[in-house]
DNA sequence: CTAATTCTGTGACATTGATCACAGCTGGTT
DNA sequence: AACCAGCTGTGATCAATGTCACAGAATTAG
């Protein structure tokens, strides 16, 4: 698949003419990442603006003592660093390869003509970031309210909507992230985790096998968690 | 003063000639709110965009059971009603008037067509999303691994730079917000804030008298806490 | 195939902070 | 000036959940 294939499926690009999206690609340069490599480190300045196009990455932050947070997990066609682009600051968060990943990159000049140019990716962005804002919104509000069973149901919704394939009602996630990401994810610890998932099980809410995890009616269970 | 004087002060709009603004301010609504009004209600949809010219309105969610999570405090020349403007989806938070207070508002076509008009504000839009989404990934943080002091904390450095002001090296609050929305804002309960600004107190960090509050030494709070 | 590492399950225990209850203040109103 | 509503301070209690410890699975490496 080439670089311009790769950019027609990113949102931010799908408003762009054949000729347009060639143009940037060509200012694209690509690079690979082993799994468990840091891509970028918080603290360090902003230059750079990257573009998955395959594998996965999670976006975290790491206290003092070395407690990690993990806001995001992105994957294909999802991209990261233009905040530091944006508004000038240093980088806020680290971004670690989750798995064998590819990407493309934008050096920050390119990227700000980019958007002089071409309103439409401006727009497409801001759009972008507004979802990403409602999600921390979200986010704000089930860390402050919800206890530790509801954290994780919603986690499991976020797991669900970004690595999960649904079929007749109820979604399987492939590949369940191991539960000390999923307990840094959803602001509680590890063991909490194990005993949840345990919990949601006895409820009938989940099944387990390998390293799936099934969601039997997945409307239901948003009704209940979200 | 005059609507284009108002939005001069605002960051998204600074960036324009004098013409420019005059065409928008024309495209503007001003409306007042009462102390306590509701503005917008979550699940609506959104048609409307805000500039604060007065006053200063918060930003909620509320669960089911009537508990309340403030995401931000908005002031003058502060602006909101951008996301469901831009992603289409509804609503994702309340807005209440905090005290008396006055805004411009653009209806949803006007605003668009801004953004198509003037790239620049497109961009001014952007950075402002980044400050907020940067601001929401540090709370996200502060939510899931620090203790119920180092929240408040962290709250009160945010009100210092939202409402503060610095005199050689001290923050005054003058006019704190209550203890309840403090702990709305910290994610903790209004008694756990009375007990720990006291302890800051003994802890000679801050002085309280009558509803302002200041912080000794800014400086060395924020090494503390954030 | 075996060893070694890493992940998961689970009991016991300690601790934080939510909740309840109520008294004392304060500021605004008539 | 007296009243009232709403804010604040503080003790007592207790449940949720973090932490520690370790055994058993599972995955990876050699």
């Amino acid at each position: 698949m080439s670089k311009t294939d790769h950019l027609r499926n990113v949102p931010i690009f799908t408003d762009l003419t054949d000729s347009d999206l060639t143009k940037i690609a060509s200012n694209m340069v690509p690079r690979v990442y082993e799994k468990g490599q840091m891509i970028l480190l918080e603290e360090s300045m902003g230059e750079t603006f990257f573009i998955i196009t395959q594998g996965a990455v999670k976006v975290t932050r790491l206290s003092a003592d070395g407690r990690e947070v993990i806001l995001a997990m992105l994957g294909e066609s999802d991209f990261f660093g233009e905040m530091s682009l944006l508004d000038g600051e240093g980088r806020s968060a680290n971004i670690v390869a989750n798995e064998y990943a590819k990407v493309l990159t934008l050096s920050r000049s390119d990227f700000l003509d980019c958007l002089e140019s071409y309103p439409k990716i401006a727009i497409a962005l801001l759009e972008e970031l507004a979802i990403r804002l409602r999600k921390s919104d979200q986010q704000i509000e089930s860390l402050s309210l919800s206890d530790s069973e509801h954290r994780i149901g919603i986690t499991l919704i976020r797991l669900a909507g970004e690595l999960g394939t649904i079929k007749q009602g109820h979604v399987t996630v492939k590949n369940l992230p191991y539960q000390q990401d999923i307990a840094n994810m959803a602001g509680t610890s590890r063991e909490t985790v194990s005993r949840t998932l345990k919990l949601l099980e006895d409820k009938k809410l989940v099944r387990r096998e390998n390293r799936n995890l099934t969601i039997y009616n997945f409307d239901a269970f948003r009704r209940v968690f979200a």
